[in-house]
DNA sequence: AGTTCCATGTCGCGG
DNA sequence: CCGCGACGTGGAACT
């Protein structure tokens, strides 16, 4: 990775145009490529960045960034305060737990905690407006949608609506009912859940978490 | 700002709990105190971050960081490899040119390719669940709600829905009806669009630039 | 402070 | 490579 402080102005072309008036800013090389612009203030994204894959042209005074893509960013060097060029190795990469996909898989082992007999058909069902997160048939043989977010909210009920609305055109699908799962529901998302006749069910993390370690325990 | 890089694991505890195995990284203290934990690798964005307000403790080789809002970020360093202190002063900011603002304004200005004899009533006609783009009036006096994007989605489908639905309890706008006016639409949102009778319209960014041009040229 | 909505969103996964 | 959806979304504008 390259660190390089400096006086510079900048312009970038692409997806829309900017401007970066002559100001002192970091540059960030990265070692694919990667360039990116940072100032000292309180954003944590940068100003302007190129992902690679991309060219840098490194002129006296001047850089110009390019990529396939025909978009372009053009760094104008006044002064150059620092520079430093580090080797940094491999990123092992970032551990998440407690994302929603993690839920997921946490409740699609154990989709009992949604209702008594419940029965585990498919993730990420197909439907032409997108994937439904679960499928299950529940102990009256009835199909049941599932929708998981970590926070439940009136847009998680809105999309769930949408899969029950088109997976309904399917006439198989007698009985179809909707299950909105989540660690937290607010208030708005459960008084509209309930005009839908959309059942909402807050799962504890660490608990679903538990019941599965004891389930693997038994096996 | 502060840059460091380090040999060093890290630990975040928040709205997730994350963990960065040890390995050198660049980190990235601003002036108000945010913090930035930058890879070597693709990313653009960082690993992790701290934004301020916030304090970061200081110890021999740990730093912890805190928030408000019991958000904290833990970073064991096992060696420093490198370290500087740089002043860079005020950002001026960033000047951008080509966003929604601007295509709402091009579209604005030629609303008849939103269908022949289209007027424009209003543009950010506000609403109790904020502004819909424009307000129009169709050839044959129905008053038209146009939501605009650059890319046009489901979620565009679904605000727009808000607004007609909105508006809609409005017993002046009798025959009221919607266009989703965007570069690029969606299979998916074109197909629940469909089922809302709402009408999808792409429009080309450049080409409209050029109709306003010649507008221009004629007076 | 709270809400809404845009974004060069970015990022990762699956087809 | 594209499509799709989550994201510690971030960030700005407005109430």
């Amino acid at each position: 990775m390259r660190l390089i402080v400096a006086d510079c102005s900048i312009e970038y072309t692409g997806r829309l145009d900017t401007h970066l008036p002559r100001a002192i800013r970091l540059i960030m090389v990265k070692a694919d490529g990667t360039v990116a612009v940072h100032a000292d203030g309180r954003r944590v994204q940068p100003l302007n960045w190129m992902s690679s894959p991309n060219k840098i042209l490194e002129e006296d005074s001047r850089w110009i960034v390019t990529n396939t893509k025909c978009e372009k960013l053009t760094i104008d060097f006044y002064e150059v305060l620092y520079k430093a060029e580090v080797e940094m190795g491999e990123e092992p990469g970032i551990l998440k737990d407690g994302v929603e996909s993690e839920l997921q898989r946490l409740i699609a082992e154990r989709v009992e905690i949604l209702g008594k007999g419940m029965q585990l058909i498919r993730r990420e069902h197909p439907t032409p407006i997108g994937p439904a997160d679960l499928l299950c048939r529940d102990i009256e043989g009835n199909i049941v949608v599932v929708e998981i977010k970590r926070r439940g909210d009136i847009e998680g009920v809105e999309q769930l609506t949408r899969y029950l609305a088109q997976l309904r055109g399917d006439s198989r699908l007698n009985g179809l009912r909707g299950i909105l799962a989540a660690q937290l529901i607010v208030p708005q998302a459960k008084v509209l859940a309930a005009t839908r006749e959309i059942e909402c069910i807050e799962v504890d993390y660490d608990e679903l978490r538990d019941i599965k370690s004891s389930d693997l325990k038994l096996f």
